[in-house]
DNA sequence: TTGTAAGCGTTATCAA
DNA sequence: TTGATAACGCTTACAA
């Protein structure tokens, strides 16, 4: 592989000047300028990532620490991280599977000197810890963080909000008990969307029935499994509030193989609306969450870290907008300016 | 942030020392290595990878170009990556929006230095030109490439195989005409699910008619578009073969809108098995692709160019297995000692 | 078992 | 406008 010494003998020119030009800093004569180009064109030279970050302090490249990689969720977020950081000339070094405080470390330490910054995923209570010992390796943007971190930056959803929404949408349609199917515990989506379940309820004066607050861990199966529960409950619940759209398709597809009507018999609400959200037979009510979105966000946020450390760390929050379709009654209707979706007939009514 | 410099001084030792234990060579005094592991600590020392790679040539990151990240496919093929070249104690490099030759060019030159190798993903026509600049610079691995590049491995899915079964079951019920969905022209994959389509009817004697072609993108949307062209064709097609799930699904959506029954008045098949398909209403008939398991053994691919550069160029093929579900048909039966579903009745007999 | 010193391919600081 | 040359942080002969 050509490097610049090669360029510069061919061209005639000492290094430098080849790295001036590399770095286009004016102080190059054109004809100079020519002959180098020529000769990066014979060499198909280009230059070495490695020694010009050893010298620069910079790599141009952007730290993307996750739990997983599965599922839309995280490949959006990727995608949003990705074009947004190409747009800046940056690359994109992810490594997923970092749940525990030992691997987000492990890898934060490996990327030492591969990276300007990174953006950290931590859903999840344990990995706090872990945060804060890499937090002076290099600037931080936290996603979805259950804590805030002096001196970085973070993003999140709201969970509560979207859940309330949800929710209250439920309520406003009649329904009466409405259960939750919750995610995993520890999971900070899944106790924020919880948080608003239960003050939608509270709000609207509901009494506490922690029997209807049913576990799930935000995969489809434990959606499928849930209709047995919800079926047979002592106070059966008209409606339930999944609270990912994985387990609200899975509950979905269980019911209607248990040949039970949604939304008639039971009504169901999700939680991210999903790109399939719409074109389920009936399409889900849901509340939408824009990860691309998160994604660009976070690099933003990274960026303006990066070019001023000094800067006041920022806290943004994406909202989470409920979405109306039909799990949840089909029929729609103007009330107080605003449409509402308004509940079918009651199986057997 | 500290050097091995400060490690040397702090244990007493010199900087060779300390790069021994760092790479634990073990010509290193036990009681030495304990002073230097000490340092490590105190100092929250951690090696600069840019340096490290600068004298080894090994960066120990794999790049990962594609040309694009939207959709379960793509995010499947880099978890699948990613997970394999953890494993192996590598990192991740993406870069995606490369469906061009300069943009995939500049992609690859600027990776240089910071990559060992990397796995390209070129579906289109108008890259090979591109690949074969970059081959030079590091080991590739081609995925789903339309073509063989000398000395580059190459990994594919049986998009060929995959639609001719697809079509053959089709065929099996007795459908008559059946029509393809195309995806969009000059992509690998469409085409080679297009010549599947076409071999099993050219097999089973059917007569090539090209209206029965129609065109589409691969997106829900034209999925959804197509619809109408189906139920007016003069020879309405009893079955659709759609050269993905997304156009499968979009189009199952907008017959059913049409109060057109699926699989009794038109059956559909997809392509993909993505992970919603299982739960759609009917259960989507498909073909399986291994996503995980390509970009998984791309890695497997691209550790053994590495590992020998002179080793011989290996191609695989990643199987498509037919997955019967009831879109094209609810019942099942035995044949010849393998299950077979069987057609409903059709609408109206 | 340990230390010295020469790279690795750049950029950056001086002089010229 | 150019050219020497010293970093950058590490690995790796070669010596001790």
């Amino acid at each position: 592989m050509a490097t610049i010494r090669d360029v510069a003998q061919l061209a005639g020119v000492s290094i430098a000047t080849v790295s001036r030009v590399l770095n286009d800093s004016s102080r190059v004569r054109a004809s100079t300028r020519q002959r180098v180009w020529a000769a990066f064109d014979d060499l198909d030279f280009s230059p070495n990532g490695a020694a010009r970050s050893l010298t620069t302090r910079r790599t141009n490249v952007l730290g993307v620490l996750l739990p997983d990689l599965y599922g839309e969720f995280f490949s959006e977020v990727i995608r949003g991280i990705d074009l947004a950081a190409r747009r800046e000339g940056l690359h994109t070094l992810v490594s997923s599977a970092h749940a525990e405080t030992q691997t987000i470390l492990s890898a934060a330490r490996s990327m030492r000197g591969r990276i300007d910054g990174a953006i950290v995923m931590a859903p999840d209570a344990s990995t706090a810890e872990a945060i804060h010992r890499i937090r002076d390796r290099f600037p931080l943007v936290l996603l979805n963080a259950r804590f805030e971190v002096p001196g970085c930056s973070s993003i999140s959803i709201a969970n509560l909000e979207g859940a309330h929404e949800v929710v209250k949408h439920l309520l406003r349609l009649g329904h009466e008990p409405i259960a939750i199917l919750k995610g995993p515990s520890g999971n900070i989506d899944a106790e924020e969307r919880l948080r608003g379940y239960r003050r939608a309820l509270e709000e609207a004066g509901v009494e506490h029935d922690p029997t209807l607050e049913l576990a799930g861990d935000f995969t489809e199966s434990s959606g499928y499994r849930a209709a047995g529960e919800i079926l047979r409950h002592p106070r059966r619940p008209t409606a339930v509030f999944a609270a990912n759209d994985s387990m609200a398709m899975g509950l979905i597809c269980s019911l209607e193989n248990m040949g039970i009507d949604v939304p008639r018999a039971v009504a169901v609400a999700g939680f991210d609306d999903v790109a399939i959200a719409r074109f389920l037979t009936p399409p889900l009510t849901t509340a939408h969450v824009d990860a691309y979105r998160l994604g660009e966000r976070a690099v933003a946020l990274l960026l303006t870290a990066l070019s001023d450390p000094e800067a006041a760390q920022k806290h943004e929050t994406l909202p989470c907008p409920l979405v109306i379709r039909e799990t949840c009654g089909a029929h729609h209707v103007w009330e107080s300016g605003r449409v509402f979706a308004v509940r079918r007939t009651k199986e057997g009514e």
